[in-house]
DNA sequence: CTCTCCCT
């Protein structure tokens, strides 16, 4: 066994993890930070008998970590790394012949697999850190225990994890045995608020900052969920306390040398203001409080809309107990927490693993490559959700990774093969086709790597991935690691040399089309910001940009969801080149429809690609096309009654009324607003060719496509039983009213009526006509259906009354046996 | 208060 310097929890307890391992091929190890399982582990089962000359892999989840893990051990044994001991992470290879163990990170294991699914050479796997519950991590495991048990019985698991409930983990390996550690850590001192706060998150970090400051020693880490709220905390801060202390903002978008700062000891005393980059990633020293708001920042994944949207939330109780734990590094420590304990006792035990939340089209690529259709043939801790899985494999299918039916297409296997998240692989492996492979890969590094900083700190802010370019050649903060990644992704498509000088803007549209084929976006309107996006949501551009000339864009980066989701970063595309890049998936159609403001039909032809529409142009509707529209568009508007009916076809629908009504045996059809507006395609549609608009209706004879309703025989029927005109004994043919409600009349002057006792009747005699008896200035004398007791009695009353004001007109004593005339007295 | 953090 080896000689630590110090000896640690976990010593006392590796003689039982060694029998363990012996006796079952997996086991479970929970043990706190601090413990230093990392390094005493491995080096540990160097001594295992039945790992003898095969490899120990360690996988760590950070770079970093896995590094300083390396190191360590190699120390331990008075060896440079790359000996008995040696690490693979992204960028850098550290082993020999002779390496024993190699510390991995996460993202190597799942590729190596796939490269060599049996391990060979390797005796055991260590997950370190497995409560992080990464993508990759959750992956590798499943993919592991699938090996293990097939056909390499012999391989080893071993589980490391600090405050995951171990029980879940032991039984998904078989039952397999569980040991628990004790931590080396101070104890720290929790302090719940009595009332659950209210307020903004910087204000109350502020106020536990100064009741911190004057409660307790040491160096003060504040846990805020980002940058924004560590900006505002840290001006109210300074504002208050002065130089009295070293303020220290943290978090990851941070230059290096301002990171430094607030990691490394100072001459006054700290207050770090960091987001989770302090709750894993970097060791802050001297920490003696922390200040926990409880929330963070985190990303979920619509399946929706197949964008992420970051959100603030509450943190889980694994989580605050971490953050707690930072204060007890060096001695006891204090952590207070903005919440009340009731609050503690609703938080979320673990926060959700990431293959619940997240993005799952880099785990289905891996997935199809391992030959696994139905992922519930491996075995998970927490199966990949299928609506998430869904939406992956639909955006692999697009991106020519799978075959509708889901097997691996050569060009998904070449992107299964590149290191990157599948879109930015079929960016690539396009930009190679083009011959533009150097320019395709510093596009893939500046998408993956941690954005840009330009030189006087902030953000950048314009939303154009050409600006991004441009901060890359002008050597932005930042700019080194993207050059190395497009280095590394250069080697792995066999390229050498360095990234373009210049970019053709229109061939960096076309090459992101190949990796977001779905993130097509089109304005709205020129000189717009805002976009409508070709899932059928609307989009914003975020930031002052030259992209608002722009009528398509390829949406990059797109945040939120609800009615607007946010466009951080995209780039400007040409419609030719989204026509070469989709002509498939194009269609082109006719749309005929009824335009509400401008009142008359409209037709387009349009090119469509998903809910955009790319081009259109008016055309001229078929006839049928018109009227089916134009009826739309009459019943939506104006409706039946709308109809610019003359006189003459508002009488007729009302004779056809008053005919059904009086004549219910014949059954004439009903005419009504409701009836028209019910059988409008049938009586109105034929007669409208050549109509686009309200205002041509008037062109329309709409009498005779009424009379289209009836038969012949019913139109006969009509003009005998409702005639239009009446003749009187004057020899005049006077018009029939007829009302929309109410008895037919005639009016008619009461010198034309002489000598007539019978009332004319309508409908084969069943309903007498209404007489309105007119002056002869035609004012209304007297309403009556029964002409002969008229001419008997009341006629002589009309006849005194009117004699002396129409002298010239006929007033004989005897109206039954006067002439009836429409002419005055003759002249003597 | 414009966008947490990692990784191939």
């Amino acid at each position: 066994m080896l000689k630590f310097p110090t000896p640690t929890p976990i010593d006392a307890i590796l003689p039982e993890l060694l029998e363990a391992l012996k006796a079952h091929p997996s086991a479970v190890l929970q043990a706190p930070p601090g413990a230093g399982k990392t390094t005493r582990v491995p080096l540990a089962l160097l001594d295992l008998p039945c790992l003898s000359g095969q490899r120990i892999v360690m996988l760590e989840p950070r770079r970093l970590a896995a590094v300083n893990a390396a190191r360590f051990m190699a120390r331990m044994l008075g060896e440079e790394v790359g000996g008995t001991v040696g690490y693979s992470i992204r960028f850098e290879r550290k082993v020999s012949r002779a390496t024993r163990i190699e510390v991995v990170t996460e993202g190597i294991l799942a590729r190596r697999l796939q490269s060599d699914p049996l391990l060979e050479g390797v005796g055991a796997v260590i997950f370190d850190e497995f409560h992080e519950r990464n993508l990759a991590s959750d992956l590798s495991l499943a993919l592991v225990r699938d090996v293990q048990g097939g056909l390499r019985d012999d391989l080893r698991i071993l589980v490391m994890s600090a405050t995951l409930d171990a029980e879940p983990v032991a039984r998904l390996l078989g039952d397999a045995p569980m040991l628990t550690s004790e931590g080396r850590r101070f104890p720290v001192e929790i302090r719940y608020q009595k009332h659950e706060p209210a307020g903004r998150l910087p204000e109350l970090a502020t106020r536990a900052v100064k009741t911190a400051l004057a409660e307790s020693s040491g160096d003060i880490l504040v846990f805020l969920p980002g940058a924004g709220e560590i900006r505002r905390c840290e001006r109210q801060l300074k504002d208050d306390l002065g130089d009295s202390l070293i303020i220290a903002p943290l978090y990851g978008d941070l230059p290096f040398a301002a990171q430094e700062l607030a990691i490394m000891p100072g001459p006054k005393r700290k207050v770090v203001l960091a987001t989770n980059i302090a709750e894993t990633s970097l060791t802050i020293e001297g920490v003696r409080v922390v200040v926990d708001t409880g929330y963070s920042r985190q990303l979920r994944y619509d399946p929706g809309t197949g964008l992420n949207r970051l959100e603030v939330m509450r943190i889980s109780a694994a989580s605050a107990e971490q953050r707690a734990g930072r204060a007890g590094r060096v001695a006891p420590g204090t952590c207070y927490r903005l919440w009340t304990e009731h609050t503690q006792r609703t938080l979320l035990p673990y926060t959700p693993p990431e293959i619940l939340v997240s993005d799952l089209a880099p785990l289905a690529l891996d997935l199809a490559l391992w030959g696994v259709n139905d992922p519930a043939s491996l075995s998970w801790l927490d199966a990949p959700p299928p609506a998430h899985l869904a939406e992956a494999k639909a955006l692999l299918t697009q991106l020519g990774a799978l075959e509708p039916r889901g097997a691996l297409t050569p060009l998904g296997k070449r992107m299964a093969a590149l290191p990157m998240h599948p879109r930015l692989a079929a960016l690539l492996v396009a930009g190679e086709a083009i011959e533009e492979g150097s320019l395709a890969c510093t596009l893939a590094a500046l998408l993956s790597e941690r954005d840009l900083v330009p030189a006087g700190g902030g953000a950048l802010s314009d939303s154009d991935l050409v600006d991004r370019m441009e901060a890359l050649a002008r050597k932005a903060e930042g700019s080194k690691a993207v050059e190395r990644a497009a280095t590394y992704f250069r080697r792995a498509l066999g390229m050498t040399g360095g990234s373009p000088a210049t970019a053709d803007p229109a061939v960096v549209g076309e090459l992101l089309l190949k990796g977001y084929p779905d993130r097509i976006a089109k304005q709205r309107a020129p000189g717009s910001d805002r976009y409508l996006l070709a899932n059928g949501f609307g989009g914003k551009l975020s930031g002052r940009t030259a992209l608002r000339d722009q009528p398509f864009l390829v949406a990059i980066e797109v945040a939120g969801g609800g009615t607007e989701a946010e466009i951080h970063l995209a780039s400007a595309v040409s419609l030719d080149a989204i026509r070469r890049s989709f002509a498939r998936s194009i269609t082109r159609g006719r749309r005929v429809f009824w335009d509400e403001r401008e009142a008359r039909v409209v037709t387009r032809e349009e090119e469509r690609l998903g809910a955009l529409v790319l081009s259109e142009r008016q055309a001229n509707p078929s006839p049928e096309e018109a009227a089916l529209a134009l009826t739309e568009g009459i019943l939506a508007g104006p409706g039946i009654a709308g109809l610019p009916w003359s006189e003459t076809a508002r009488q007729y629908r009302n004779r056809v009324r008053f005919v059904a009504e009086a004549l219910p045996e014949e059954e004439l059809p009903d005419l009504s607003d409701q009836a028209l507006a019910e059988r409008i395609g049938e009586w109105l549609a034929p007669h409208l060719s050549g109509v686009r608009s309200l205002a041509q209706l008037s062109r329309v004879d709409l009498l005779g496509a009424l009379k289209g309703m009836l038969t012949w025989k019913e139109q006969k029927l009509v003009d005998d039983a409702a005639p239009t005109h009446i003749a009187v004994p004057s020899g005049s043919r006077i018009a029939v009213e007829y009302p929309e409600h109410g008895a037919p009349f005639l009016a008619v002057k009461l010198q034309e009526m002489f000598g007539l006792a019978e009332t004319p009747r309508l409908a084969r005699g069943r309903v007498p006509v209404v007489i309105h008896l007119l002056s002869p200035a035609r004012r209304p004398i007297q309403v009556t259906a029964d002409l002969k007791s008229f001419w008997n009695s009341g006629y002589l009353e009309v006849k005194k009354e009117l004699k002396g004001r129409y002298p010239k007109h006929p007033w004989p004593d005897d109206p039954w046996a006067a002439q009836a005339t429409r002419q005055l007295k003759k002249r003597r």
